[in-house]
DNA sequence: TAGACACATAGACATATTTCTATGAGATAA
DNA sequence: TTATCTCATAGAAATATGTCTATGTGTCTA
C-alpha cells in the first residue's frame, strides 16, 4: 500500500528532498556523504530524510555507526504513476 | 515548457487543489460550481485557483460574470511523466 | 569503561501557507 | 446610471514548514 497522492506530493515539495533522491539515484549513501552534498547542517539533512522515511520514499539501514540511505524506487515510480492516473482518468462518459 | 517539478509538487500539496482537479475531469465549471463543491468560502477557492492557473494546471476563460475553469490535463499528464523520470533515470551504469 | 564518532531528536525561531473577512473590479440587468 | 451578481485581491490571523543550536542514543575503538 503505498501513500496518499496528497502526502506524496507533500514529501516532494520541497528543492532538497528531491534533490536528496536524485542523489541517491546513484546508489546508496549514509548521512554524512549526503550532509557534504549540500549547504545544511546534519539536523537538517537527518529531518528531511525522516520524511522520505515515513511515505517510504527511500529506505535504510543501519552499518556500523552508519546509516544507509537508498532510493525506494519502486514505490517513488508506482506513486508517480497513480498521481497521474488521478488527473488521467478519461471517464468522461459522453455517449 | 512545463513548471519545475518541485514547483509542480508544491502545486499539488494540497488536498483541496487535487479535489478540484479531479473536480475538473467532469468538464469546465465556472467558479460558483466549485465553491459550492467544498466548505470552504469564495475567496479560499479562489486563491487555490490562482496557485493552479499561476502553474498552469488549469486554464480559464471568461463567460460573462462568470469564470469557467477548465483541467490542462495535457500539462498535468506532462509534469507527472517528468517527475517519474526525474528518479527513475536508471543511469547506474555498473558494467 | 571512556572517549569519539555518526546520526536522531527536541526545542526555538523565521518564513511560508492556508484560511478568513472586507473590499475592489468587471459584467449584466433594471 | 445604479444595483446586483461573480469573481479576484488585500490584509490579518492561525497553522505548518524549514532551518538552526543543543543534546541524546547507539556503536566502535583504545
Amino acid at each position: 500500500m503505498a501513500i496518499d497522492c496528497v502526502e506524496f506530493c507533500k514529501a516532494l515539495a520541497d528543492d532538497t528532498r528531491q534533490q536528496i533522491l536524485v542523489m541517491l539515484q546513484e546508489g546508496e549513501k549514509c548521512v554524512g556523504d549526503i550532509v557534504e552534498a549540500f549547504e545544511m547542517t546534519q539536523p537538517t539533512i537527518s529531518h528531511h530524510l525522516s520524511i522520505l522515511r515515513q511515505f517510504k520514499l527511500v529506505t535504510h539501514r543501519k552499518q556500523g555507526k552508519q546509516v544507509y540511505y537508498a532510493l525506494n524506487r519502486e514505490n517513488v515510480v508506482e506513486c508517480c504513476g497513480k498521481l497521474m492516473a488521478k488527473f488521467d482518468t478519461e471517464e468522461t462518459c459522453e455517449l
